[in-house]
DNA sequence: CCGCTCATGTAACTGGTTACATGATTTA
DNA sequence: TAAATCATGTAACCAGTTACATGAGCGG
């Protein structure tokens, strides 16, 4: 029973392998087309990466022709899915629960190393690029609930509460901003 | 001019040194303290980080006595301060405004792999926690409120809102799972 | 036949983690 | 004087990134 810790991304092949077996090619395309930027799906990483639970038993490989093409299938074994699930369970840990890091948070906080005018742009930026965002991750919300998949609706739904929270900070920075930015200059 | 990336630490370590000369040991202790447990600040990441930046001509390291303790205290330099403001500046690249990484999200995605139970103990667990955190970065807000420092006060507000949210998809994504569960046991 | 996508990788690098270690100073 | 904290590090390790590379199959 290996109870080593598993990293973000290797728990999340684990969990999309759950259902159906899956090369790694795929994986890497869900990877690179889902609106979240943080899941780049180098080959780097996944490459290696499926090895690396291959060899600790967490997965097994077949070699399958799809079509014409050859393909390497990993699926989920029993000692997989026992580590995911140990993974996904509660209790949930500080760095689970805890304030998810934000860049765009980090930034704002030493925006004061701007000039007035680059602290507005900034603001402004951010807030048009946020909207842009909303429409996709809301685009992405109807289609994973078409889809039936009720935790993967939710996920989206996740992602959507997070732009929209980021948006309302942002306009409450904004007016902030201002105020503070007007009575400095008089 | 060194047109380097720089990290999130590094940024984050510039615009802490921008106001004031720190030592690394001063640094660890502001990240250790943040409610934020993304910040680990170990010390195998701040001391390397400090001289990497130095070498890069970033910071200027002074040796000073405080009280009767010697101690290496770093400042910004002109690049430092050129590096920082590139950093923090529009435009604002997809990783900064993109959706931020969730943990908590991501093991929701694939809390099907869980009993009925579990998933009722996730969710519970997950909004004691939240509501936990939420009080903390509450009091963080008053304390940098009245520290002056509208940015500051400003990311500690980000950091409301993020949790804010975050338990509202909780509860939202709790109604949803038990209409699920129950119309499936039926 | 050309270019795109499928599919699989390797190599060099890097930023960060954990664990270990040391010595000085302050405080109970 | 013992324990805690200040202060500074090193060593081993590891996951992930970028860049480079290869070959097969497919559509125009």
């Amino acid at each position: 029973m290996s109870t080593r810790y598993l990293s973000e991304l290797e728990g999340a092949v684990l969990g999309l392998l759950w259902t159906t077996p899956t090369t790694p090619y795929q994986i890497r395309r869900v990877l690179q087309r889902s609106p979240n930027p943080s899941w780049s799906g180098s080959t780097g990483a996944i490459y290696p990466l499926f090895r690396r639970l291959q060899r600790r038993g967490l997965l097994s490989a077949r070699h399958v022709r799809q079509g014409r093409r050859a393909a390497t299938q990993y699926s989920l074994t029993y000692a997989g899915k026992m580590a995911l699930q140990r993974w996904v369970a509660p209790p949930l840990a500080d760095i689970v629960v805890g304030v998810p890091m934000d860049a765009l948070r980090t930034r704002l906080r030493f925006l004061a190393v701007l000039s007035a005018e680059d602290r507005r742009a900034f603001v402004v930026d951010a807030i048009a690029k946020l909207r842009a965002q909303i429409a996709i991750v809301r685009a992405d919300c109807r289609n994973r609930r078409a889809s039936g998949d009720v935790y993967s609706y939710l996920t989206a739904r996740g992602a959507l509460h997070s732009c929209r929270a980021r948006l309302a900070w942002l306009l409450e920075s904004q007016r902030l901003i201002e105020k503070q930015l007007s009575s400095v200059s008089r």
